[in-house]
This record gives C-alpha cells, structure tokens and sequence, in this order.
DNA sequence: AATATCGACAACCGCGGAAAT
DNA sequence: AATTTCCGCGGTTGTCGATAT
C-alpha cells in the first residue's frame, strides 16, 4: 500500500539541496546526460529520488535557464497565452525559453494574489500591468470550451499552435498596424503573405490581420499554415480564431468596420474574442459584444 | 524590539498517461 | 495482454528574508 511513491528508497533527503548537492547532480548530467532520472540518484550518488533530481536540474541546474525578473514583452505573452490556454504552464512555458512552468506558475499565482487583493482599485494608481489581464467579453468561458474541445479532438496536436486553427489578433489602426509599422512589416515578414492571405486586400489598415498577441511577437508563434503532411491548407478551408488588442477596437465595432470584414471572410469558422484590455485603456470588444455572442452561438458543436 | 505577515521562490505530492517489463 | 515503473504536469505546501504591525 502506497508503494507507488517514487522516493520510498530507506534513505531519502528532502528540502532544499546543498551546493554539494548540486555540485553532484551538476556533474554526473554534464557527463552522462539524463535518460532515466531514476537511476540518476545511485549513480550520482544522491539520497534523493528521481523525481526531486529531475526537478531540480528542469527548474534549476541546466544551464540555459534564465534567471531574474520577466521582461515586459514575457510578461506580455504570458497573460495572452494564459487567456487562451489557461493553466496549462508547461505550455506557456515553452514559448519563453528558459523559463520553467514552475517559474511562471509561481509569477502567475502571486500576480493573482495582487489582483484580487484590491479589486476596486481606481485605475489612475493600479499597475498597468493589473490593468491588462481584466479581461475580456462575457463569453470567455465558451471560448475555453471551444479551444479545449478543439484541442482534445486533435490527437496530434501538442498545443494550440500545432493545431489546424489559425489564431490572429488584428489591430484596430491607432498603433502599429499603419502601413511602414513594424508590426505590419512583421506581417509582410511571414508566411500569412501568401497568394492565401494578401494583407493588401485589406486596404483598412484597422482590419489588418497580425502575428498573435499583439503587435511586435515573435514570428514563431505564427500558427502554421500546413496540414499534417506539411502541405499547405488554404486559410479558408480552416477553422479561425481572431482575438483583438483591444486598444481601439470600439471604435471599429461602432463603424460597422469589423462585422463587414467579418462577413467578408471565408474561414469555414471564425470566432471572435476580446484578448485583453488595450494598454491604452480601450474597452475593446467586450463593450459590444452583441456580435460576438451571436458569432459564438453559432458556432458548429463539431468545433 | 519582538512578532506576525508577506512575497518570491523552491520543492513536494498525487495523478494520468506513457513506457517498460 | 496485464501489471509495474517512470515521467511530466499542475496544485499545493514549504522556506526564508523582507516588510509590516
């Protein structure tokens, strides 16, 4: 009974590991690697188990993980990732590198506390950075259903970006969609400037489709555009999440511009969700949503 | 000045599923 | 084919110096 702990060896150290510690652990993986973490302690000459030298080389010891505050940009990606996929850490994590799910499990949770410890705090004296994770329009809860069950009805997909549905947020114009931006001219950089996808026909800058998250990501979070084989899959013959930034977005939803582009478009589904709240201080979609819940009611259940 | 609380970080635990036997 | 062992994940607790009471 019990039996099926992993550290049920007579001689077990638990708690924090010593410098020589590390010094063994330190020495025996640069020399020999790790394959099977359960015999890394005999040989190593630990009285640990497995699992805890597993976890203090992961979390710790390697040595290309980085250490000290997050910047600005990690801290960006970790709330819009954390908007989509949720607690899924290990996830988050390996779109920052060197950063451990532990570590931003840790930032996460006691980002939280914060939050919550003053509510009602006016907005002239709340961080900025407590200002962009008040989400988001009232349907949220559907979006993670949708993005979920997608996810589980994909066998091969590790993650929602290996998965056949494109996400794009796309800028409402104030920033850095104008023409000559970066973020436009990260834009023209991928692969969504294809026959497939000719930002040009857009000639709206506010309805110019981006990278995810915002403007200025990383290339490699752009959703492939290929099916299992590595062939290309038209964008139209995909499922299609947009999510907006935010900033100026009403503005956009109150000229009709967004639900025209939308009816424009072919994408066999497309899902429309407010991403965070603009750093600007926009409102954003969540304000006028009227669309959006009719847009995800319509939704096929098979999504 | 002593103690309680906080906050950042480190580590542990059980679980589900993969891999091995 | 069934059972055991192992691995990775996410929730949770532990540690300890800093800060507040």
């Amino acid at each position: 009974m019990g039996h099926h702990s992993c550290c049920n060896q007579q001689k077990v150290k638990r708690g924090l590991w010593s410098p020589e510690e590390d010094e063994k652990l330190i020495r025996y993986i640069t020399t020999h690697g790790y394959g099977c973490w359960s015999e890394v302690p005999e040989k190593a000459g630990l009285q640990r188990c497995g699992k805890s030298c597993r976890l203090r080389w992961i979390n710790y010891l390697r040595p290309d993980i980085r250490r000290g505050r997050f910047t600005p940009e990690e801290e960006k990606l970790i709330i819009s990732l954390h908007n989509i996929v949720g607690n899924r850490w290990a996830h988050i994590a390996s779109h920052l590198p060197g950063r451990t799910d532990n570590e931003i499990k840790n930032y996460w949770n006691s980002w939280i506390k914060k939050k919550i410890r003053k509510p009602t705090t006016p907005p002239s004296t709340s961080p900025q950075s407590i200002e962009l994770v008040q989400p988001r329009f009232n349907s949220v809860d559907q979006l993670d259903a949708i993005i979920n069950q997608n996810l589980s009805t994909k066998p091969a997909a590790e993650n929602i970006f290996h998965t056949h549905c494109p996400i794009f947020t796309f800028d409402t114009g104030a920033g850095d969609s104008r023409p000559g931006s970066s973020a436009r001219d990260e834009l023209d950089a991928t692969t969504l400037n294809s026959s497939l996808w000719n930002p040009s026909q857009h000639q709206d800058q506010a309805l110019s489709p981006l990278l995810n998250f915002s403007c200025g990501m990383d290339s490699t979070y752009l959703p492939p555009l290929v099916d299992g084989m590595g062939n290309m899959v038209p964008m139209e013959a995909q499922p299609c999440c947009v999510g907006d930034d935010g900033d100026t977005s009403k503005e956009c939803f109150e000229k009709q511009e967004l639900n025209e582009w939308v009816d424009s478009q072919q994408y066999s589904n497309l899902l429309i969700w407010d991403q965070m709240q603009g750093s600007l201080g926009g409102e954003g979609l969540l304000t006028a949503t009227t669309n959006m819940d009719s847009l995800v009611a319509s939704f096929p259940s098979s999504l």
